[in-house]
DNA sequence: TCCAAACTATTAAAATTTTAGTAGAAATAT
DNA sequence: ATATTTCTACTAAAATTTTAATAGTTTGGA
């Protein structure tokens, strides 16, 4: 077992949203997660409260720049990753990877060259 | 392009639970869903008004059963599955499913034998 | 037929999430 | 050095989601 494990609590929606620009940019200030919203853009003050927020659960930081914050993740996207696809594959595949990889199959989602590139992952993780 | 194609809603937290009971039992009454829930259980209203809901949103219908409705899933969880995958899959691997089984197999969430399944998924589909 | 039990519909309270205003601090420009 | 701007922290309003009480209806039993 995994001492230091920790319990990564889930986000809300309008957290993920801002998580996932800050997992894309690497760093950012206010007003670049700003500039990376579609219209109607939030203000100012509600982009800096969901990254107050997301500082109390452990999410982000920040470094002083000048007298703003520059925040990054604390929490890496495929670390969050980690649990809400385990959690969407157990709630919608019976914890199945084969499942899921079946259910896109049949969906025609699944070009032949993802198809390649999928057996060549196996190949390597199969040795 | 499919002219039948409707989108499909999101759900709340509340509501998918619902709904995840109601597709495993196929169908139910108010209290079938209230016996599949964990402690500390919700009040009999609770779960109806979440049932009601649902029915808005166009995710259960209802039939008639004595004095009370007999409730089923209108929307499949393949249906409301491959909104939430596709939305997973973009948001985490860059839409691509190759990526998304590539995270898996690092993460060593993925057997031998899960493997093997995949791989005979995808000589079935290759063809 | 009438009563009690069990149900749905309606309403609203409580909790959470989202949004943003305001106060005060810090940097910058004049 | 002071005024202005820009920022964070704090607070709270607004919106949504969750929970459940109450009112009223239906049905099955006495």
């Amino acid at each position: 077992m995994n001492t230091t494990a920790k319990k990564i609590a889930e986000l809300t929606r309008g957290e993920e949203e801002v998580m996932q620009i800050l997992w894309r940019l690497g760093d950012a200030v206010v007003n670049d997660i700003i500039a990376q919203m579609s219209e109607p853009r939030p203000k100012y003050t509600t982009v800096a409260t969901f990254l107050k927020i997301l500082e109390n659960k452990g999410f982000v930081g920040h470094t002083p720049e000048g007298k703003s914050h520059r925040y990054h993740p604390e929490v890496s996207k495929e670390q969050y990753a980690r649990g809400v696809m385990s959690t969407m594959l157990s709630s919608y595949f019976g914890g199945s990877l084969a499942q899921m990889v079946s259910f896109f199959s049949q969906h025609e989602q699944m070009s032949v060259s993802e198809m390649d590139e999928i057996l060549e992952i196996m190949r390597n993780a199969k040795q």
